[in-house]
DNA sequence: GCAGTGATCATA
DNA sequence: ATGATCACTGCC
């Protein structure tokens, strides 16, 4: 007996936005790593190098470059020392942007969802398509009433103006 | 409330 | 080569 067929992968244009238009429609839309599929809950925009926040604030280094390349990449980085924090790149090639996931299917917090779900260093750069082995997959947009917009977590050094920004989307009832 | 943890990057 | 800096988490 067959199980359900896999989500279709949004097509790669879906992530050639704003960030923060693509954080929007990425919200209760599923994740699917291996063979898993859980929905995405929570989300943070990175946009631009005027962004004081954002890895690519003070122009490329190695480890932020795939942020200045083509969209609907993977960007994933160690955290602390400890955590892999994973972000798909958004905009246009040469444009810095990012959208970080940091609530999945059971997991609240971008540290506990990578783990959960197995991703790691292996998907740094690496197309957000299903054979890369993680993958966003369609599903329909939310209503912008079911979506709560706050400030971002953990970036208060950044200056008091892109600390307050409202850049973090969250999916205020997933069922 | 805060220590642990180690890659990354600026400075030298 | 060295030290400051973290897009966090779990335990105090």
């Amino acid at each position: 007996m067959p199980g359900p067929l896999p989500p279709r992968p949004l097509p790669p244009q879906f992530y050639r936005r704003s960030a923060l238009a693509v954080a929007r429609d990425l919200l209760g839309k599923p994740l699917c790593c291996g063979d898993q599929c859980h929905r995405i809950t929570e989300v943070e925009v990175y946009e631009g190098t005027r962004d004081l926040a954002s890895h690519a604030a003070r122009g490329t280094t190695p480890r932020n470059e795939v942020m200045f390349g083509p969209p609907g990449h993977w960007y994933v980085y160690l955290c602390y020392g400890v955590h892999w924090l994973a972000n798909i790149v958004t905009g246009p090639r040469h444009y810095p942007a990012a959208v970080l996931l940091r609530g999945v299917g059971p997991w609240t917090g971008p540290g506990k969802l990578t783990r959960g779900l197995g991703m790691g260093p292996t998907l740094d750069r690496a197309p957000v398509a299903p054979h890369s082995g993680c993958y966003v997959g369609a599903a329909p947009v939310l209503p912008l009433d079911r979506i709560r917009r706050t400030p971002r977590i953990g970036i208060d050094a950044a200056g008091p103006e892109w600390a307050a920004a409202p850049l973090r989307l969250v999916w205020k009832d997933p069922c």
